[in-house]
DNA sequence: ATATATGCAAACTCTTTGCATCGTT
DNA sequence: AACGATGCAAAGAGTTTGCATATAT
């Protein structure tokens, strides 16, 4: 993605643009591996080898405060980041060592519509549902 | 549950039975509100007052890796852990202050069904869906 | 000019590890 | 008696915080 576009989103997000910001989103956007703070440090400092720690999780706090990005909760306790904001889902792939998107507005209507049938749910509202679809590559099958 | 009841879970499981363990264990089982690390150290230690912080997260590794018990991840970076080992979903309530077991074998079923017939999953085998409720109740309802 | 972001280091939280001692089988 | 579990303290990740300095608007 081009700086530019880069810029854009965080003054869309009313936030001061500076190069770290940009090195940070842009980092993020570049790279759709979903990747914990501590890659992306290292990303960003082959180019900015000087960009603190405490600054890039700040940046990637504030981001994900004003919905520019999104977190993941793996289970490796790591938080990993996401760049892309609209309703998706995780395939978790080979031991969860590959983290792949997955779009699928279907799969969650029928969830919601399934849910909302539900009398044993018939006390709360359910505002979202996540997915986490674990498997195999069916390619190189180890095991 | 009886502390007999949760020797004998120790048992099939092969492991050497302990008071730690027995308090460990007996500690998750008896408290359903899927506690992490820290608030089953202080459960445990109204009876156990010296266990060690470091023994309570071995048992709790070790009893994982048997099956005993299971592991929640949640997203505010904290492990919990979860008496049942039943495959079952989590409603989390209220900005995820609570969170509530979901048995719902019907729901796996639709969910696996539909992800088989997926196309864009041909590539892989699918073994498990993990399904997270958000929501919110509606009795006294802020906000 | 003002408000906000950065850099740095130190602090903090959660979890793991190493080793001597102790308890279960 | 042998093996494995515990206690303790220290180390280790990952993340946050405080404050002086620098930068964007």
């Amino acid at each position: 993605m081009k700086p530019a576009a880069v810029k854009e989103k965080l003054k869309e997000a009313g936030m001061k643009i500076t190069p770290q910001r940009i090195a940070v989103l842009q980092a993020l956007v570049d790279n759709h591996h979903h990747p914990s703070a501590e890659e992306l440090i290292k990303i960003i400092r082959q180019i900015h080898p000087n960009i603190s720690v405490g600054t890039v999780y700040q940046i990637l706090n504030t981001l994900v405060s004003k919905k520019v990005i999104g977190k993941i909760e793996t289970d490796d306790n790591v938080v990993r980041y996401d760049a892309i904001i609209e309703k998706h889902y995780h395939l978790y792939l080979d031991n969860k060592q590959k983290i792949l998107d997955y779009f699928d507005d279907g799969l969650t209507e029928i969830i919601m519509n399934y849910l909302n049938r539900n009398d044993k749910l018939k006390n709360m509202n359910i505002e979202d549902v996540n997915i986490q679809i674990i498997g195999r590559s069916k390619k190189h099958q180890g095991n």
